[in-house]
DNA sequence: AACTAGGCT
DNA sequence: GTATAAGCCTAGTTG
């Protein structure tokens, strides 16, 4: 499907996805078997104070609305929201059920009820303490070394973690960092994390050959201050964080091909400015749009797609009368190449750096690799390792696979996952 | 087990 | 007129 691509100076190690998928899997054991340290001690005192919070919210929403009600609960909590206390409804979207109380939703009518900001608060602590808080303590090892279960998804080609989940452990807002403070480094170690920047849209810009992209791309250029320059008709330097804001959100949403309707959605814009975004950015990256264009013909035509090493995904839904299903079908196959390439590519990073680690220069060093999150790894390093090992990391993952567009990882570390910082 | 909700990339 | 952003895992409620 991309051997089009291939001839245009990129450099792929010769290796199918199959090849890829088998050789990583000695990698993701060693990573299971070897496990984060987990400072259990730090999760049950945030697991206290989230539980005193959660008390007195849980308090407050009840005496506001008048009622006992079960607050984990949807259906209890839309006959509140919307019977009892008769919010307004025509904003909102709708479950199966009903009227949707999801935090996306109860956003729109915050203004219109002091009840809603307590309730997302509940919602937001009880989430953090129900899933990391209470249950990750109880699954430490002898060592306080928590062990997650390394899967490879079959239809996407990512790597997924299961039992307990490290691909989603909390990182937005106070409690978040808090939380990350709790994945620490063993004694004389620390942690270095090191992150892809922007690894779908580099794949997308090289697999589509779109010139606006790959120029800022090997200029340096920030993607998501180019793109709301083009978008908002200004100069690079006069963007504002707010348009750029919505850049970003432009530029991942066409990567799943959101339509105007999405866009007004997640930025709370009408969907008239929404269309005119997206216009305007197809106006402007025509390499995009033929992408999209080509990949769903082809996944029509064949029945599949597949990413540059070759991992198919496969359609059968892509003329299905019911127009819903078929457009998903359609943005699935519109997707699925950029994020299993970049799959790919974090996996070939994988394999590579665990057999550098073997040789010579590395073997006498305890390195290890612990975390990998889909566009980041996170290892545990002897201190005074630390900048060896995040020169190996960074030039690795930057340079085993060589796409129409530089690669370029950001390295930082710390003592524990809270306290990053930039190296 | 279905449904809703919500954590992450 | 209808639905509307890719993917994963986990938890609580309900029947």
């Amino acid at each position: 499907m991309w051997s089009h691509i291939k001839d245009k100076g990129i450099k792929l190690p010769k290796i199918t996805a199959e090849e890829i998928d088998k050789k990583v899997g000695p990698v993701l054991r060693a990573m299971e078997k070897e496990g984060i340290l987990l400072n259990v001690s730090l999760l049950n005192d945030l697991a206290q104070k989230t539980e005193i919070r959660i008390a007195k919210l849980e308090k407050e929403i009840h005496k506001i609305a008048k009622s006992d009600f079960n607050i984990g609960s949807p259906v209890q909590m839309a006959e509140v929201l919307f019977t009892k206390l008769k919010l307004p409804t025509s904003e909102l979207k709708k479950t199966k059920t009903g009227f949707s109380t999801a935090a996306s939703e109860l956003k729109k009518i915050e203004k219109e009820h002091k009840i809603i900001k307590p309730i997302l608060e509940y919602r937001e602590l009880s989430k953090l303490l129900s899933t990391y808080l209470l249950p990750l303590p109880k699954m430490v090892d002898k060592q306080s070394r928590l062990h997650t279960t390394y899967g490879q998804d079959t239809t996407t080609g990512r790597i997924n973690s299961n039992n307990p989940n490290l691909q989603n452990i909390p990182i937005k807002g106070e409690w978040g960092e808090e939380i990350r403070k709790a994945f620490i480094a063993g004694p004389g170690n620390v942690l270095i994390s090191a992150d892809y920047s922007q690894i779908e849209l580099r794949v997308v810009a090289c697999l589509a050959g779109d010139t606006t992209m790959i120029e800022a791309f090997s200029n340096g250029i920030d993607i998501h201050t180019k793109t709301a320059a083009e978008i908002f008709n200004t100069e690079l330097d006069k963007v504002t964080k707010n348009q750029r804001r919505i850049a970003k959100t432009v530029n991942f949403g066409v990567l799943y091909g959101m339509s105007p309707y999405g866009l007004s959605q997640a930025l709370s814009i009408s969907q008239e400015d929404a269309a005119k975004y997206i216009n305007k950015y197809f106006e402007t990256h025509t390499g995009i749009k033929k992408y999209c264009e080509d990949t769903a013909l082809y996944a029509k035509k064949n029945g599949y797609v597949e990413t540059l090493f070759g991992f198919k995904r496969y359609f059968t839904n892509l003329n299905s009368p019911f127009r819903n299903v078929a457009e998903s079908e359609r943005r699935m196959a519109i997707n699925a190449p950029v994020q299993g390439t970049a799959a790919e590519i974090l996996k070939l990073a994988m394999i590579e750096l665990n057999n550098k680690l073997k040789t010579k220069n590395y073997q006498l060093s305890t390195t290890k690799m612990l975390l990998t999150i889909h566009d980041e790894i996170v290892l545990e390093v002897p201190k005074k390792e630390v900048n060896k090992i995040a020169n190996l990391v960074k030039e690795i993952m930057e340079k085993t696979v060589l796409l129409c567009v530089p690669i370029e990882v950001s390295v930082s570390t710390g003592k524990s996952l809270g306290d990053l910082t930039d190296l």
